[in-house]
DNA sequence: GACCTGCTGCGGCTTG
């Protein structure tokens, strides 16, 4: 392989000492420069595909003549940074230019650009739909001679919103180079190959190189049972004593639980005159310390440290390797664990290091499930988008803007042509471009179609870029200096004390007008509140829980109260008997009280719940067993289930009345609340709630009864 | 108790 590349690459692999390409990198070289196809590189964390994409196709690009030559789009400013200097350095061999382009990037640098371009660009989405929407000319000049368009980390993409906006954009971006760019993605993990190849738009002709190898893994598995909000001083002092000498990552799934673990393991430490080197890590603390504890870990060889955080250090960001990753309680996806695995043992022929802690024995059976699935190299397939019209109606506004006036006929044209909306037929975008006209955010000059009057405000903000939503927070402060921001909550106020960026402090000023609360330290106070919403568990998830309650098989890694905790657990269900573990469902009776165990998804869980409202039923739902509660349940759970599919043929009316009521149900969806009422409905029914899988559960269950 | 991501144009100021 290593002949097939061009000398200057050559020498770049001579000059790093490399003795062999890794299999991906050779699999790639040989398909990009024998083919133009559209490529998917998928290959375990610290693999080498950034190499693979760019070896190959800086051999085979004639950067000679003017224009962007090779598009590098990324999920995240901090990995365009991260990239840059191993792509520069690679290009440097090559004598062509690397620019960074996104919120943060220099100015100057990106006039020099469009003055004269020429080479690789760095870029993010948002700044691909800003350059379209606002210079539309910058865009036809930059990107007239495109090869390669790379997608790193294109798992991030796939299932969301924001793949959407970027798939719609690449359809975008296709007529300015009459199509001719091949797609490179990047990715780990990907649990539906042919969901990924649709980020192409060209299915047929884009085809999967995938390198199955994966890391060993050593895991350890504890139990600390928790009663109460903090977590158990007995689980603090173990993991204390089990990173104390390591570089480690800690996962505890929430923002408030990140300050919790560094606050208590630095405390641990002082009493003991260990190492200072706690920190926390995620979206809340400020970019600057962020950067800091990023840079720490990187160049840092001498000290142990460890890093609470969450999946703000999930992606690809080169914070070199850890020796050990620790998670407390469950992750939500497979996908989150081996991004989380594939920080330890990134080094040739080391494992990865997993220690693990459940407090509660449900989040010891996910994570056995999960380790399970992981074990099979399952990985959660991604819901394909279906009908998305919020997204739809943000790219209107854009395509209206980038256009400046266009007729409906050729918005049509291009909506038709568009591979993010395939499934989008003409009297749907009539329907739309309707409403908007009505609502003056379009508006009709001669029969064409411009921006209107309250459209300006929208289109004209620098929130309209993005399709996920952001809420409002406050900035905390010491001395001016930044520290992160938290959501307006009762919990801040004069003189209360909480936890931010591993450290405690005490509000003395709240600028409700600026949105700035200064604090100074002190050395005692409460965890920090944010609020958000959880993850969404996979059926397939919570099928397998079921699988590893009803075995009999004792999984490795467990210490002995984690053995006790499961062999307990599955006492209590070995009553029930479940013979089908697809159809079988546990319902204990207990007194009056009636508890459905569903061992199903949030999403078919949450649909469920839509029906038992509607039947005007009371109870309880249950996230982490994934069970209803019903106190006073007077028919049984088959009539009620019976009644609940009898809701379907009237969905609409049910979910519009739902809608009326309560309009922020659509607060998931940035875009939706601009939509005619009818498509918000559709919305809900399509990217809210799973009627498909919750309708066919209904009809399979058998209640599999215990008293 | 429950994650994350991104951003323009322009006016006005400071600094070399």
């Amino acid at each position: 392989m290593f002949d097939l590349l061009s000398e200057p690459i050559r020498k770049y692999i001579r000059d790093k000492r490399w003795e062999y390409l890794r299999p991906i990198q050779a699999a790639a070289i040989k398909k990009i420069l024998s083919s133009d196809e559209h490529v998917i590189l998928a290959s375990r964390t610290a693999s080498g595909k950034t190499e693979a994409a760019f070896l190959p196709i800086l051999s085979k690009v004639d950067f000679r003549e003017p224009g962007v030559k090779v598009i590098y789009i990324s999920p995240l400013i901090a990995l365009i940074n991260d990239q840059f200097q191993r792509i520069e350095d690679l290009c440097s061999y090559l004598d062509v230019r690397v620019t960074k382009w996104h919120g943060e990037a220099s100015r100057s640098l990106k006039e020099q650009l469009i003055k004269n371009p020429s080479g690789v660009l760095l870029i993010t989405p948002e700044s691909l739909e800003a350059m379209l929407a606002n210079a539309p000319q910058n865009a036809r000049k930059l990107f007239g001679a495109v090869n390669y368009i790379v997608i790193d980390e294109i798992h991030s993409f796939l299932g969301a919103d924001r793949g959407i906006q970027l798939k719609s954009i690449l359809a975008r971006l296709k007529p300015l180079n009459s199509g001719k760019a091949s797609v490179v993605g990047l990715s780990a993990t990907i649990g539906d190959y042919a969901q990924a190849k649709t980020m192409t738009g060209d299915e047929a002709n884009t085809k999967v190189l995938l390198d199955k190898s994966v890391k060993e893994v050593d895991v350890k598995l504890r139990y600390h049972l928790s009663d109460g909000a903090d977590l158990p001083i007995d689980l603090m002092k173990n993991l204390y004593l089990e990173t104390r000498d390591h570089k480690v990552l800690i996962f505890p799934n929430s923002r408030s639980r990140c300050e919790e673990v560094a606050v208590k393991l630095k405390k641990l430490s002082d009493r003991v005159k260990g190492h200072p080197y706690y920190f926390s890590h995620h979206s809340s603390i400020h970019k600057e310390l962020r950067e800091y504890i990023e840079t720490f870990a990187k160049t840092n060889v001498r000290y142990p440290f460890a890093i609470a955080c969450t999946s703000t250090l999930e992606l690809g960001i080169d914070i070199g390797s850890v020796d050990m990753v620790v998670q407390i309680d469950s992750v939500q996806s497979i996908s989150s664990l081996v991004q989380r695995l594939g920080r330890s043992g990134r080094r040739e022929g080391e494992k990865s290091k997993l220690l693990f802690y459940a407090t509660n024995p449900w989040s010891l059976l996910q994570t056995l499930a999960c380790l399970d699935l992981f074990d099979e190299g399952y990985i959660e397939p991604l819901r394909p988008a279906k009908k998305s019209y919020d997204i739809l109606l943000h790219q209107v506004l854009a395509y209206v803007k980038q256009f400046s006036e266009c007729d409906f006929n050729k918005l049509w044209e291009n909506i038709h042509s568009n591979h993010a909306f395939t499934d989008i037929e003409e009297h749907e975008l009539k329907d739309i471009v309707a409403w908007l006209l009505e609502t003056n955010l379009l508006e009709k000059i001669n029969g064409q179609l411009i921006i209107g009057v309250d459209g300006e405000y929208i289109v004209n903000s620098k929130d309209f870029y993005t399709v996920f939503k952001t809420e409002p927070a406050y900035k905390i402060l010491h001395q001016e200096k930044p520290i992160g921001e938290m959501p307006f909550s009762p919990q801040l106020e004069i003189n209360e004390n909480l936890m931010l960026a591993a450290k405690i402090w005490k509000i003395i000023d709240i600028d409700h007008k600026a949105s700035k609360i200064s604090v100074i330290p002190a050395s005692d106070g409460k965890k920090p509140a944010f609020s958000g919403n959880g993850g969404i568990v996979h059926s397939k998830i919570r099928e397998r829980m079921l699988e590893v309650l009803v075995a009999k098989k004792e999984p490795a890694g467990m210490d002995e109260t984690a053995s006790e905790a499961l062999r307990q657990l599955r006492k209590e269900f070995s009553g029930f008997g479940i013979e089908c573990l697809e159809d079988d469902r546990p319902v204990l009776y207990k007194d009056s009280v009636v508890q459905l165990y569903t061992f199903q998804g949030t999403l078919v869980n949450r649909t469920l719940a839509f029906f038992l409202r509607k039947l005007n039923i009371s109870f309880t739902y249950e996230e982490s067993d994934s069970s209803f509660v019903f106190r006073e349940l007077s028919q049984d759970l088959p009539t009620v289930l019976n009644e609940a599919m009898r809701l379907l043929p009237n969905l609409h009316a049910h979910i519009s009345a739902d809608l009326e009521e309560n309009p922020s149900l659509l607060a998931f969806s940035k875009w939706g609340e601009y939509l005619p009422i009818e498509y918000q409905c559709e919305l809900l029914i399509n990217k809210y709630y799973d009627f498909e899988n919750a309708s066919a559960f209904i009809e399979r269950v058998n209640f599999v009864r215990f008293t």
